[in-house]
RNA sequence: GUGCCUGUAGCUCAAUGGUUAGAGCGCCUGACUGUGGCUCAGGAGGCUGUGGGUUCGAAACCCAUCAGGCACCCCA
């Protein structure tokens, strides 16, 4: 007999889970249309070649193998790489900038833990043909909007810009080979400290005056302004961190303009984020209740989309993790929790009243009440216990007395109480319950 | 991919190497022939993740494997 288990790292999505998933992506994906984002879906398979040579170090997380015709295929491993293939193949048929969003499944060979999975679910929303800075802000927006939709309590977006990352690299005297290193220790900053993140710039290679100086940098607090101004102070002689500075304040701006609250977000020159294809804006939303790391992330990638249409293509965009925003909701116990999808159970009295309240059912859905119809005849009781424990809200009864008055006893399962309504007032009385 | 921890009923967990592996919750039946939850009485449910080994004897000790968690790595 075959293993009753699912692969590591893969999971089952149970009908509770199921439904605050479904409350996930469709909070997300109703901010992407209001925006006026239009979806796309493409397969979760692609050339390998079409995957290779984009995502450095990591290509080893690539889940590769061979179809029947000896193709050499892989699972995709994001939506930004599809999203840069169809860019690339409908140019004729695309009209930039476009505004896209994309839910599926990715796939990476990593470690799970929590709120990281073999199969995961992204939502996906990028603009892509635009280099304004009003795109980058859009897109902050769209996630701060979003957030906020989903009822996390607490969340703060954190801002910086590559070139900011690589200033801070050359100020030290650092060549753009050393400065991998140096992202990664900065980005720890918030896991293991000053002093962790001393020990291991030295450990590879940094010399200690750079690395006091990369540290003063990095530490840099404060409002949005004032960080950038610390920043250009200290970064004065380099022209392309004091581009990315003006670029950053322009985001910034935008953001104000378009009403996101500012303690929603704050510059941190200490976010390097690991993706090597990021060239612009980079961002996280962090909550201090996920220490584990941030709830997504997303930057301005100019390069990406470029090289399968063979011309630089800017585009900036984000990557909600569905599976990581339910694990959160969870762990917060925040979002909307039903037990089940109906609302109403229509119980059968007996065979006589069978008719009576298979038509009532049908009169509940065609009043758009999610309804429940019992599979039993035998006993009020056992019917009551089965609504209950489904988590249905409302038990209808339609016995030989409520048939001959003209009414249906709507009885309120969870409050308790029950009361005689007309049946032509039926489906009023759920709605407004 | 590396290191550490864990795996016993549907769930949460018990059980000095020693009878027939237990409890709570949940589930099923009944008390209740027009009314769920509360209460009471009964019942079902296990090759102790899987496969080897040590031992007179293994849920426990050893090895392997699978799965989960934590740290590293990285990221959604």
């Amino acid at each position: 007999m075959a293993k009753v288990q699912n692969i590591k790292g893969m999971r089952d999505h149970l009908p509770p889970a199921m439904m605050l998933r479904q409350h996930i992506v469709a909070t997300i994906t109703g901010v992407c249309e209001r925006h006026g984002f239009e979806p796309l879906q493409t397969p979760i398979i692609e050339y390998a070649e079409a995957l290779e040579g984009k995502l450095g170090d990591d290509e080893s997380l690539i889940y590769r193998f061979e179809d029947h015709g000896g193709r050499r295929l892989a699972l995709r491993y994001d939506q930004t790489v599809p999203l840069a293939r169809v860019v690339a193949q409908y140019a004729g048929q695309i009209t930039l900038p476009w505004r896209r969003y994309a839910l599926g499944p990715s796939y990476r060979g990593e470690r799970p833990a929590r709120g990281r999975y073999r199969e995961f679910y992204q939502a996906d929303a990028d603009i892509v043909g635009s280099s304004s800075p009003l795109a980058d802000a859009e897109i902050v927006a769209m996630l701060t909007e979003s957030l906020t939709a989903l009822g996390f309590p607490d969340f703060v977006t954190m801002l910086n810009h590559r070139q900011i990352v690589g200033g801070v690299a050359r100020a030290s005297g650092l060549d753009e080979a050393s400065a991998g290193g140096v992202y990664r220790a900065i980005d720890k900053f918030d896991k293991i400290g000053a002093d962790g993140v001393r020990d291991e710039l030295l450990r590879g290679g940094v010399s200690a005056e750079s690395a006091a100086q990369i540290l003063a940098l990095v530490q840099i607090e404060g409002p949005p302004a004032e960080v950038l101004a610390a920043l250009s102070e200290r970064l004065a002689g380099d022209e392309r961190a004091l581009a990315a500075l003006e670029n950053l304040r322009a985001i910034i701006d935008g953001l104000g303009q378009m009403g996101v609250p500012p303690e929603r977000y704050k510059v941190a020159p200490r976010l390097a984020r690991g993706l090597s294809y990021y060239t612009g804006l980079v961002f996280e939303a962090i909550t201090p209740h996920w220490p584990e790391g941030s709830l997504l992330g997303g930057g301005r990638y100019d390069e990406l989309v470029g090289q399968f249409a063979g011309r630089p293509i800017p585009t900036v965009g984000l990557a909600f993790g569905i599976d990581r925003l339910h694990d959160v909701m969870e762990e917060l116990k925040i979002g909307p929790r039903p037990a089940t999808t109906a609302v109403a159970y229509v119980t059968i009295f007996g065979p006589e009243q069978m008719a009576d309240s298979l038509a009532l059912a049908r009169e509940l859905r065609a009043g758009g009440v999610n309804t429940l119809i019992s599979l039993d005849s035998g006993g009020l009781g056992k019917q009551f216990k089965d609504a209950d424990r489904k988590g249905v809200s409302y038990a209808l009864v339609l016995g030989p007395d409520e048939i001959a008055r003209g009414e249906v006893v709507i009885k309120d399962l969870r409050g308790g109480g029950q009361r005689a309504v007309p049946r032509a007032e039926v489906v009023a009385a759920l709605g407004e319950a």
